[in-house]
DNA sequence: AATTTGACGTGACCGGGGTCACAAAACGGC
DNA sequence: GCCGTTTTGTGACCCCGGTCACGTCAAATT
């Protein structure tokens, strides 16, 4: 489906780029949708699109030679992946998998990186989200270092609703993530994930609202757990 | 300690810098000698170095709450760390630490940073560089995803000797990192590395050469191991 | 040479999370 | 609504890697 320059702009990182940029990447872009489940990203492959998320959640997922299931990361709406084929030709290195249905606009790839390179400052703020990532990575790595495990399901979930709205003392995720594919996110296996929940629920700390809406009604004693100040 | 340009261009980073932009970083950058166990850089702060390591090894370590280390990546001579300074003003994410002596070549991020900037095709390395660093830490993050723990600390010694020289079937590694080291890169307690290790000795698949010299005496099992294809 | 330090080696114990096997519930499509 | 599929919930068992507590050894430090 075809792909407005007002669409690319709701997009925080293509946000920036001048109009006429814009329309030199419209005619290259086209908006997909996918089924839960699907994969977006294909691994070992050279990928030659950038994925945008409209709606809906990603997940990056890298699998074990033993066909376990690793999971790397979530894209929320408005961020992207795919964005290593920017900067180099070797193959995307994860799977990208649709948890949810969701709709994604696939930027071309060469387009994309022709862009970037007129626009300076384009280029830097393809540097600045590839940097953030980094980050993000390194705070995933360092949540696998916690012995305590309800302590490592606490910092997961408290990373995931940074990523989505937040009030003062409680939040919210919208379409929350499974248990498995928590459970793949911290080398935990999906049943000791449902526990952890069970014993949050118990406490009144989370809370199920319906299909596809997690309340966190106690944020700060999730922070506590998250932080090991208070053992669950 | 003052750098020539000739040092710089030893690195591969820089390595394709014209001559004038070598003279340009050459002032703003020094040479630094660490010992062992010396923090190179600093979580937490804004580092305002990109640090090029000429001879040592350097690991990137973070820390859990609990105050558990977490060892992200190794870093060999002729490559570098701290480059998302490059990128942006947010603050280092985790300590660089020497493993052994070490000498590092710091150059001052906000000159480099021109250069990237004004030499495009620059900038383009060192997106490049990052882009890699992100397909190794997948890489490292799969390992943990592994539950045959031998077969974990057979896949990190593989990625160890692709670093280093290898021949046809054999291979070294010189200063090899200390058990501890290798353990919090693959979440796990010293005296398990040393058990998997008097395992593979006792295979002669391994061997220690004196201080600071590991031979891989059998490659091909080494691989086997870590590939799964056989249970040590 | 004596002492200290840190790395390596090794056994015993134990506890917690994986695994397996179901049951129940929720979801989605028709 | 109904039914197949997926997700969630829960118990029992058991293995295996963490932890603790040593001992050994080589290298650095005095």
């Amino acid at each position: 489906m075809q792909v407005t320059p007002e669409l690319l702009s709701r997009f925080t990182l293509l946000n920036p780029l001048p109009r006429e940029a814009l329309e030199q990447l419209a005619p290259h872009a086209s908006l997909v949708r996918y089924a839960r489940r699907a994969v977006v990203l294909q691994a070992g492959v050279r990928e030659d699109n950038v994925c945008f998320l409209f709606e809906g959640r990603l997940q990056g997922v890298g699998f074990t030679i033993d066909g376990r299931e690793v999971g790397l990361y979530f894209v929320e709406p408005g961020d992207f992946c795919g964005e290593l084929a920017l900067f180099d030709d070797n193959p995307q290195p994860e799977f990208v998998i649709a948890t949810t249905a969701a709709s994604v606009v696939f930027v071309a790839r060469n387009p994309l990186r022709e862009v970037m390179l007129q626009n300076s400052s384009v280029s830097n703020i393809v540097g600045r989200k590839l940097a953030e990532r980094v980050r993000q990575m390194t705070v995933q790595r360092t949540l696998l270092g916690l012995s305590n495990i309800p302590q490592r399901v606490c910092g997961q979930l408290y990373l995931l609703i940074n990523e989505a709205r937040r009030k003062d003392d409680s939040g919210e995720i919208v379409n929350p993530p499974t248990h498995k594919e928590i459970a793949i996110m911290l080398n935990l296996s999906r049943e000791t994930v449902t526990r952890v929940f069970q014993a949050l629920q118990s406490r009144r700390i989370i809370q199920r609202d319906g299909p596809g809406r997690l309340i966190i009604a106690d944020l700060a004693s999730l922070r506590h757990f998250a932080e090991g100040e208070e053992e669950l």
